[in-house]
DNA sequence: TGCTTTTTTGAACATTATTTTCAACAAAGT
DNA sequence: ACTTTGTTGAAAATAATGTTCAAAAAAGCA
């Protein structure tokens, strides 16, 4: 019931669709890559594979595969959506550097709380939140 | 020099550009909605002053007005870059209901404060941030 | 002022990411 | 096997935004 692929199966059963080669594969992909992917990307990997896979193939199963909670869509600052596994691991926000671009995973119970916190104070129920923290990064506060 | 017009002006200056009649509507415009706007949807309301307006104009002056520091870019989960002004009033959040799209906004200084923590533990220097909370409003809740 | 240089504009076209259409195909049920 | 229904890949369609380019406007200068 935790395993990912048995997840999907589920998923796909109750939808009355059906389990495919295709869709079997790129989920394979996805959940090799720890990387916050981007449709794109996953299809370039994905093609290393079965070079017959179609690219809206890929943007389907992306969709299927964060309608199954399996994967979680990530909006950084441009106007790509990227994917992330949204398995066992717990959630986390993004600390991004401005000037590089590198993307390291944080998290603090005491945000998390205080968020939920504050939802419920304007009556809302809270079903999600993302938050996207923008600075330098050491290594990019020296170089500049 | 408080004066989102002056700081335009002193904008356009510093960056040898120029002052023409449709930045200073485009940027009356703006000025007037509380609302986040799409370059789109402010485009529609430029146009009902001045029908000449190109859709491009109003999008380069929007990037503009981001650059110097009058706009805000806001990204809610969709592929749309809204701005909001980032003139005097504060920094705020996003409280956005699921169903109606309502969106509210809220501030938790404690949060604010646990960001910048939360970014110095990892030795970066805070610029800026994103958060959005999602959830059910009290009126849908009920509807449905 | 009139001329020149540089920036801006609007329209149309280009691009990027993503979605949809559609005919061919494959799976599941009968 | 036959029918029904979901799936696929390719290509075309969208949507948001960016870019090109010739014409128009502003700023600087003579």
């Amino acid at each position: 019931m935790k395993d990912p692929k048995s997840v999907f199966s589920e998923y796909i059963e109750r939808n009355n669709l059906k389990m495919t080669p295709q869709r079997h594969l790129i989920l394979d992909v996805f959940l090799k890559t720890e990387e916050h992917m981007a449709s794109e990307e996953l299809y370039d990997v994905v093609r290393e594979h079965d070079p017959a896979v179609g690219q809206a193939t890929v943007y389907r199963t992306l969709k299927l595969l964060s309608d199954a909670g399996i994967a979680r869509e990530v909006h950084f600052g441009d106007g790509v959506t990227r994917y992330e596994p949204s398995q066992s691991d717990q959630h986390h926000d993004h600390l991004i550097c401005e000037s590089c671009g590198t993307n390291i995973e944080v998290l603090d119970e005491r945000i998390e709380k205080l968020q939920e916190e504050l939802a419920t104070k304007h009556d809302y129920v809270l079903t999600g939140h993302s938050m996207y923290l923008y600075g330098l990064c050491p290594k990019c506060r020296k170089g500049s």
